[in-house]
DNA sequence: CGATTGACGTACG
DNA sequence: TCGTACGCCAATC
């Protein structure tokens, strides 16, 4: 028996937090995604500020979450701020071979990577 | 203990 | 069509 006593028992699953950080580490490299697709794929498209919010938990997370690609649906680096340099985000996607101008993901359609079809839910 | 914020996105006017 | 308000869940003040 699980150790919390909360009042969802309906706990069929792992948190929505424990299944964005799993999300995020299924991110191939080279591509991006947004953090209302991944909302979106858990079945909470509007928990989108949520997905970000885990993101700041992800730091000091074991194994480390590729925070570095995830975006905002406009494909800018918005999460840059948070990151240790903030550039380091954009050297780890250029590093992936994702270009980023101006914080902003070039050909972001193209190096998309939505889990709903990807993961051919 | 209660209110506000937070790496966003969708819905409504 | 554009602008504004609300929602999501958890953590922080």
């Amino acid at each position: 028996m699980p150790t919390s006593n909360t009042l969802q028992d309906h706990n069929e699953e792992v948190s929505f937090f424990d299944m964005v950080y799993q999300v995020v580490r299924l991110i191939p490299e080279g591509r991006v995604t947004s953090y209302g697709a991944i909302g979106s794929y858990l079945g909470a498209a509007r928990s989108a500020r949520m997905v970000g919010w885990a993101m700041n938990n992800a730091h000091h997370l074991d194994p480390p979450v590729p925070a570095h690609r995830v975006v905002n649906r406009a494909g800018q680096l918005t999460g840059r701020a948070h990151f240790n340099p903030p550039e380091r985000m954009q050297e780890l996607l250029e590093a992936e071979g994702v270009n980023v101008t101006e914080h902003q993901i070039d050909h972001f359609d193209t190096v998309f990577w939505d889990p709903s079809v990807e993961l051919s839910l």
